[in-house]
DNA sequence: TTGACGTATCAACTTATATTGATGTATTTT
DNA sequence: AAAATACATCAATATAAGTTGATACGTCAA
């Protein structure tokens, strides 16, 4: 895990960052049922569309959703694979963490 | 999801804003070996004691971390079980969000 | 019981994030 | 071509998070 990109890893970071804001979060649990557009989220969370494209954007950098362009309208979906990309990364705590006993400040 | 406490969900924010910060992250990868104290962390890390109190503070209050006071040295330690409500919490995205096609706004 | 140590906390400051309202840029409709 | 729509971006502001140095508190050793 130290050796991981710091690439990789900034992406991890983003992605933690983004989850840690309720509406980028409530953006992304609508975004669960179907692909969305930044009006049908303005409404659905009564939030003005630059607050959302603000939001949007700090979710698309951390590759946490995608976007797709038809006409005027920006779709909204999630990408799933970086969610996977995460969940992989808390699991290498679980996987790699002996509990050990303690050692002795004063050894 | 959606019917989650408000308090479990807090708790997630807060560990998914723990975990996206560089020195947080840098603290939980050296308690992966072992239980350390704040002194260990300030020589491993080259960081302030407040600075560190600090972080560890954050780590604690997501619950990343759990402390346990011995004399005058205070030994943190990862809190594995709150590494897995967050990897969960990721997972449920995965199973839940089926690839729906593309309902368009002007329908 | 005094002094040193390990840690937490605080106030002042710096830096990073988020919000707001306005403007810009495609795209579509008329 | 002009007006309307959907969205992104920007500058200004507000709020939140992190840093720093100082101080306070408990614990231990002398």
């Amino acid at each position: 895990m130290r050796q991981v990109s710091t690439l990789s890893s900034d992406l991890v970071a983003a992605g933690f960052h983004a989850l840690s804001e309720t509406l980028r979060v409530q953006i992304l649990d609508l975004l669960r049922t179907r692909e969305l557009c930044v009006c049908d989220l303005c409404e659905e969370l009564a939030a003005t569309q630059s607050k959302l494209s603000f939001h949007l954007k700090v979710l698309k950098e951390a590759e946490l959703v995608r976007s797709r362009q038809e006409g005027r309208w920006m779709y909204y979906s999630l990408n799933l694979p970086q969610f996977v990309v995460l969940e992989q990364y808390l699991a290498e705590y679980r996987r790699f963490s002996p509990i050990i006993p303690t050692r002795s400040c004063d050894d």
